[in-house]
DNA sequence: AAATTAGGTTTATAAAATAAACTACTTTAT
DNA sequence: ATAAAGTAGTTTATTTTATAAACCTAATTT
């Protein structure tokens, strides 16, 4: 057995751009999120509340004007678990 | 939208496993791909099957003496998808 | 000869991802 | 003023995956 288990959380296409937007950006919003990432936004908005539960974003809720705003920040826990999974998949990545 | 779509057929913590192994090794039978993956036989008959019908990989079953033996190999596709894939994710991985 | 092991496959269950439908408002056009 | 369309999401339903459990066949061990 040689291969490193991978979070299954970050192991997923759209949470894995998620994480790897928001650990460059340091925050980012809903929209913005929808657009780099091309995803839905019933997609998105799951997939950002499988990270806040577990810990790895925080979620805020605001208004801009009158139209809401959702606007996400990782959280160090988060960094942290990008960081371990980045070093663990590279170990499939290079034979 | 600036994140390149991952092949979902790769983007399997256990085929990639395998295809990991499998692109080094250049052959490999059922009981040390189970024994390097860690993977159930179940798992592992399941998910080098798909490999097998997508053409990433060739599939010979002979036998060893009395035994049963499945011996895997890597398909020139198989090696394509697999560095696409590297190349693509690594663009999720540094940000 | 009965039980265990080896090498799998098939079927069933649980978990994820995705899409479709819906809510709640705001803006624009009629 | 009202209807239609757009924005920003959430919720529910459907499909796909992953995993586990059960099973099969043959060989080996006790």
């Amino acid at each position: 057995m040689s291969y490193k288990p991978l979070d299954p959380l970050l192991h997923s296409q759209l949470r894995l751009a998620v994480m790897s937007l928001l650990v460059s950006v340091e925050q980012a919003d809903f929209v913005y999120i929808k657009e780099e990432t091309g995803a839905t936004a019933g997609n998105l908005s799951v997939q950002i509340d499988k990270l806040s539960t577990a810990g790895y974003i925080e979620v805020a809720k605001s208004f801009e004007g009158k139209k809401p705003k959702t606007t996400c920040k990782i959280t160090t826990q988060g960094i942290d678990a990008f960081e371990a999974y980045v070093k663990n998949i590279q170990q499939y990545l290079k034979p």
